[in-house]
DNA sequence: TCAAAAGTTGACCATTCGGTCGAAATTGAG
DNA sequence: CTCAATTTCGACCGAATGGTCAACTTTTGA
């Protein structure tokens, strides 16, 4: 019968630590996070509607903010996983690899990310053009210190003449704003080239001459030449 | 005495085309597209607040409204006069030219602009990120034919020799991004290098070096002799 | 000088949106 | 199978926000 509901049951979903691939939950978790990517990396934080979060992950609204609590948190979430992406590919670069071998991979891996993962670059852009204010923390922690440990390599081999004597950073700064404006500025290049097929147009017809400069630019000769 | 007012004073600025520069409302209109470049170049388009460009501007919010009737025209005339200094620095490059020269010039010229006009670069780029769609048409139009004008001057030199074989756009592309993201990426360098001073450590002291790596890797050599 | 036009201002309105809530439906471990 | 925990769902709320309005002040040009 009509019982008085002593102890009111909280809608609240198990702590997130907890989570087992299993659970239902976990895979409505995913589909937000991956309906959450798309819609802030075209309409930044502001522009999102936690509602069209929700049609694009198949649920009501409710839903969303019974796993994430918060949207400020959904999107804190969302861009620490984009950040994990971005971090994991800047990878290694070992001073005892060819100069030129080495950054070919990585700038070829970077466009790689770019290409497969076009949302989630254009998110980080977002945040960083917006002034960082969720990740700036991280950029100037794990970031700043993997570039000053590859930054000693560049230098080394800049030493050796096998680099050209840039800094090393703006090296970096060079490779990471050509290889992301291929998904940050895809609208601006769909424009001005139209290609039929962007992956097919853009990363396989156009992005082998494009880190053929980037590597020329840096100096790096693949024949393992002294500059000059 | 009460006078039915029979003909209800509308309040409404006059016409945008017929305003001189000495009415008062022409700089009150300036302060405030100045006010709303830096909102919407920080928040976007639906993070800005009217308020809060009000304030900057230091108006009451009605007169926001009062000159720019809603806040998406105000960010249609923003953006719109963002997109016509972009297009402007895009300046003239002849087939006369040193390539060399003129390249170069044109890369410093694109960094001048990222220098000096570090909001409007942004507020261009969230603008593109989310698929131009205010500005999507006028890219599709003058700067693809200048793409396309500028990118046969290109081929041009390519075929006598004097500039790497990349596909001309995606030259562009390179130069763009690199140009751009000292402004775009303000936040990221600062949190890697920590300059003191933005514009003289990162504009004075590495541009030089990337502009360099930029002409090194189109193929520009400035002794003006073939390349390989 | 003076009246019409332009500009100012704050109160007010309608809508939108993030977030809450309670109750029903589903899931899954024992 | 059973029952508690988990998940679903839509109705609802308060705050924030874009936009309106009308009265008022200032500017402008004849």
């Amino acid at each position: 019968m009509a019982q008085i509901s002593q102890i009111p049951k909280i809608t609240r979903p198990p702590e997130v630590s907890d989570i087992e691939p299993r659970r239902v939950g976990f895979r409505q978790r995913e589909k937000i996070i991956r309906a959450a990517t798309g819609v802030f990396s075209q309409k930044g934080y502001d522009g999102a509607r936690v509602e069209e979060i929700a049609q694009r992950a198949g649920l009501p609204k409710g839903n969303i903010l019974y796993y994430f609590k918060t949207k400020k948190n959904l999107y804190r979430v969302v861009i620490e996983q984009v950040l994990s992406l971005w971090l994991e590919a800047l990878g290694d670069i070992s001073a005892d690899d060819d100069p030129c071998d080495a950054i070919s991979q990585y700038i070829r891996r970077k466009l790689d990310l770019s290409r497969n993962y076009p949302e989630a670059s254009r998110l980080f852009a977002i945040e960083v053009i917006g002034g960082a204010p969720v990740i700036g923390e991280h950029l100037k922690g794990r970031l700043r210190d993997w570039v000053a440990q590859k930054g000693a390599i560049f230098h080394a081999w800049q030493q050796e003449g096998r680099m050209a004597p840039i800094d090393p950073a703006h090296a970096f700064f060079m490779i990471w704003a050509v290889t992301q404006t291929y998904a940050d500025f895809q609208a601006q290049i769909e424009a001005v080239i139209s290609p039929a097929n962007y992956d097919a147009e853009v990363y396989e017809k156009g992005a082998p001459g494009v880190v053929a400069a980037l590597v020329r630019g840096l100096g790096l000769s693949s024949q393992k030449q002294p500059l000059r």
